[in-house]
DNA sequence: CGGCCCATGTAAATAGTTACATGATTAA
DNA sequence: TTAATCATGTAACTATTTACATGGGCCG
């Protein structure tokens, strides 16, 4: 929908400080790219270059923009992401389940480590909705980064109340 | 961890409620099974009956254990699922990158559909929680229930910042 | 007698990751 | 001159899903 644009394009533009460090990758990009085309959804167009390698410039068609249209008033297999996901794709979450298989200090420590990368994962966040801003990003995708935002906040306090019930079976129950 | 056990057990008995409708797909549950005994962290032991269908029973080995205990302590590949996967593996929220593709009109029904199903996914998730305090469930598996629900419930808040939004870019932009 | 629950799996397909392969320009 | 950035892709592997296949017991 922001054509034409180009697979190296698409990937460094898209969120890209987050995308940086767990990007799309090539070999699911360029694929999926010949695939669009095979659907007729998209078609190519090479922008010869002396100054740089050249790039294959992709353009949506009336039957791209259709299966975009359709695609984006579909409510299917939107739950899966929401309800589950958020904790099966979890594997700190995960982990948790077990965590009375650690020593109690042990399971502390562990949430200490973790609750460090959330917070650094929070000031990666406001940077890039920050970076967002100033380059005048849709407002939807700066609260896309909101909600990612919220989450993490979310996720701190949360993690604050599982030491502290760890901290409370450790000082009572013993075994 | 909690053996001896069997495959269709560990499917319903493992946070029933919810993967009732999400479940563990028998397509790897049985594979995975194989795999682990293969690689001698699981036994088998066949449980014949005349009531039913035998049953498979699985035995953690001293070796699995050590595994597990690896697993646990580890932190390896903590960071994808909260930072990364909590937006990539949410068709929803992909979506909303896109909403500016769609009416006024129809983007706020999308997210008003959604808000539904979110409240219906509170309410699941709450009775699964009530339902594992009477099983006298383990609390740190119960404080993964609530991690899901604050989850949902942050996301009803960001789901009436989306829709305020845009509103008020109807009222004003135009466009 | 039909359908559901119990219980085991396999096969085929799709999705996703990682590693490899190439080659030009540009900045330190 | 070495490394990074730009730009394309493929191959091999792993993960995951969906659909299929089987068969006994139990309930209405």
């Amino acid at each position: 929908m922001n054509s034409p644009d180009y697979g190296y394009n698409i990937k460094s533009s898209f969120f890209s400080r987050i995308l940086d460090e767990f990007g799309i990758n090539d070999g699911q990009l360029y694929p999926a790219l010949k695939k669009l085309e095979t659907r007729g959804l998209i078609v190519k167009k090479i922008e010869y270059r002396d100054d740089g390698p050249n790039r294959h410039l992709f353009s949506i068609t009336d039957s791209g923009r259709e299966e975009f249209a359709r695609w984006l008033e579909s409510h299917e297999g939107e739950e899966r992401g929401f309800r589950y996901e958020l904790i099966r794709r979890d594997p700190f979450l995960l982990k948790c389940m077990y965590l009375k298989y650690l020593k109690p200090a042990q399971a502390g420590n562990k949430i200490i480590i973790h609750r460090r990368e959330v917070e650094k994962s929070i000031k990666e966040y406001q940077a890039a909705k920050e970076d967002m801003e100033n380059r005048k990003v849709d407002s939807e995708r700066i609260l896309i980064v909101d909600y990612a935002l919220q989450c993490q906040e979310m996720r701190l306090k949360w993690l604050d109340e599982l030491k502290a019930a760890i901290v409370k079976k450790e000082n009572s129950g013993e075994n």
